[in-house]
DNA sequence: AGCCTCATGTAAGTAGTTACATGATTCC
DNA sequence: GGAATCATGTAACTACTTACATGAGGCT
């Protein structure tokens, strides 16, 4: 078994051509960070154990006006690792959200500390829309159909979320005014 | 900064009540696990280090026809730490996709394997959306309103991938449909 | 003068997971 | 007889993240 790690994305990316390890960080940023994330201290270690494991080769391009960088290659070997990589039935997703668990503790927060963070989050997600929005239009004619869908995906969820959102923020507000008329009753 | 972990977590737990380290496993998978995991290799030692911070005491409960077992009882330095730890931003969300990453790569796939993970992926989907939904009759009574948010939050979610999923199956098929006219046509 | 982008890397720390280890009782 | 549930815990491992370390060149 071999799973869809970190090396395993870096490699498909080298798949469709060379590429140095800020390139790498800086184009999953905008195509696959909002489902996969990945720093540099994970990239740089990554491509390293990749050319250790003869799954890339690299070579050093000295440039006048900026640093010195290095060209990552996928080899063969790599290519034909990728495909068997792949071949592997999917991990299940994982997701984490603090902001969910602060509204499943929500009885503990004042109500207008909790209706600021609902605020907060829904304003994430129009963010990530906009943002997603560019990424769309910046490869709408270099991706695949398949890297267009993965983006439409993040689009469909944020979407959700700021619909369910407002539907919330309203909800909470009403639990507020009947505590406060519970309060004046008591 | 303290941050919302997972110690913090069963803290909040144990604020509405004594549980022991299964019990709080067992209400975590149902309630909150499909944002916030945990494993027993997590939970047992977390439990340790609030007892020894004093943030929770434990009695040992003898049992005739089970094995005996640890209940654990929030103190109040527990939950006045608890409400310093609600009182941080929540962190942003981190999703994990490898589904999403597999599509990414979509074109590496054969159409047939592709539209298989795309079915079995909404199936997940679909399952969840039966999970949620049960559990949204067992805690109806019992849940705080915000915890029924969460609920509805990844109902939400569920429903809006479905409808997605269903939808690129539908787009797939057609590109396999015109891959093979290109094919015969070469 | 100071911040941003480009560019590579390491070290220490975080926060888990999976597998192992044990064992009683109940249900089929 | 065997699987599932109840019950607790440890050890080894995975896979990151953040902060540190360095440094040139361009923009305002």
């Amino acid at each position: 078994v071999y799973g869809l790690n970190l090396r395993v994305v870096l490699l498909g990316f080298l798949a469709q051509g060379d590429l140095t390890g800020y390139e790498l960080k800086h184009l999953m940023e905008r195509s696959v960070g909002f489902f996969f994330g990945a720093s540099y201290g994970s990239i740089y270690p990554a491509l390293k154990d990749l050319e250790g494991a003869g799954l890339v080769r690299s070579r050093r391009v000295v440039q006048s006006e900026r640093p010195n960088k290095k060209v990552y290659t996928i080899t063969p070997e790599g290519e034909a690792y990728f495909r068997t990589a792949l071949s592997d039935a999917p991990a299940s997703d994982t997701l984490r959200s603090e902001f969910l668990m602060h509204l499943f503790f929500g009885h503990h927060h004042e109500p207008g500390r909790l209706l600021e963070l609902v605020r907060r989050y829904r304003e994430e997600h129009e963010q990530m829309i906009g943002r997603l929005k560019e990424v769309e239009e910046e490869f709408r004619e270099v991706a695949t159909p398949y890297q267009m869908m993965c983006l439409r995906s993040g689009l469909a969820h944020a979407e959700s979320q700021v619909t369910f959102l407002q539907g919330i923020e309203e909800e909470i507000r009403e639990l507020a005014r009947e505590d406060q008329e519970t309060d004046m009753g008591a």
